[in-house]
DNA sequence: GTCTATAAGAGGATAGAC
DNA sequence: GTCTATCCTCTTATAGAC
């Protein structure tokens, strides 16, 4: 059973999701929870508030989740670490499209109000998943698995719009990918750009 | 100089692009017009029409500019005429990606007050434009460039696709294509699933 | 065609009782 | 913690004068 808290960050973003941070409002997602509006401000102290609650935790539950590969802790090469972190961003990415949507609406189609906030947490948050791509391209030029050619920034810039262009595709058509078929799209990426 | 009516659609284009159709008001749009309120309501009953005659205005110069393209005219190979389609209507985006960003905006996230005539009106747009390209595709098969196998329906998911994504690229990376890109896109596409 | 004035309602937020 | 009651502002839209 849910906290009164916890319902209504639940009804609040399938709200902001779905009609958009201007289009919701308060007293539709307290009839909603079964509340009155003043109970909603003795958990949020405004609807922004609540918004960024509920940003930040989507952002980083995505982001802890990429941090705790498995794989990145093991012994083993870093191309195959890269690629465990790549599967398992899509798969987690796809077993959950509702939060990669509300991401996408709020980078693409920021409310005015929220713009200067929204900016700045997306850059943290993208930094922070840039890290950990980077560390094991750079581990990867190390061990001569990539030429020492290769730009870091070009490589994250190309992995960035590879696994953004998933994602919205996830987005677009609602279908979710099998294990092949993102091994095979990985190779793709790989083998066209990187060997 | 544009008339008042014209100038209200080009205020209202842009604030709804940027801002978004519930967080544009009628007062703002009015005040960078240099108008009063209630003059809008002579030229667009309400703010519902005011934005569908946007909204039809920017499907409409694009679907007319795609079904004008020259070489559709002229007596040609069909492949050839599908590339021509494919360039014209990238370089037509690329010209003028705010549109293209408006559009997209009202197709991923339609207003709820919208959602249902913009669902209609988005349907017959794109079954307009699919209908050149599947008339071209239907050709190619006829004179043995594509072959039978080839489903006609499977074409054009493909096809908007990858037209899709380029725009959504150009609206992310605000890149516009060279004629060079643009080329080596299409052989990509051609290339890797048609021949 | 454009204005002033205003209706009628929806919005976020708060005060204070229980 | 949750409620009732309410403030004040912003919103779309209209009536009617010029």
């Amino acid at each position: 059973m849910l906290s009164t808290k916890d319902k209504i960050k639940y009804v609040a973003f399938k709200l902001f999701l779905e009609k958009g941070y201007e289009a919701t409002n308060i007293r539709e997602i307290c009839n909603e929870v079964g509340i009155k509006p003043s109970s909603l401000y003795f958990y949020f102290k405004s609807k922004e508030e609540l918004f960024f609650s509920i940003y930040d935790e989507v952002w980083g539950d995505k982001i802890r989740f990429i941090e705790n590969v498995e794989e990145l802790k093991k012994n083993i090469s870093p191309d195959v670490k890269l690629y465990s972190v790549f599967k398992n961003t899509v798969e987690y990415c796809s077993k959950d499209i509702c939060r990669q949507k509300f991401l996408l609406r709020y980078h693409l189609f920021p409310p005015e109000e929220l713009i200067k906030v929204l900016r700045d947490k997306f850059k943290y948050w993208v930094d922070r998943e840039n890290l950990i791509i980077a560390n094991l391209v750079r581990d990867c030029i190390e061990k001569k698995i990539l030429g020492s050619r290769i730009s870091v920034a070009d490589f994250l810039k190309d992995y960035n719009k590879f696994t953004t262009f998933q994602i919205i595709e996830m987005i677009i058509s609602n279908i979710k990918l099998s294990s092949t078929e993102i091994n095979n799209l990985w190779l793709k990426f790989w083998s066209s750009n990187y060997s």
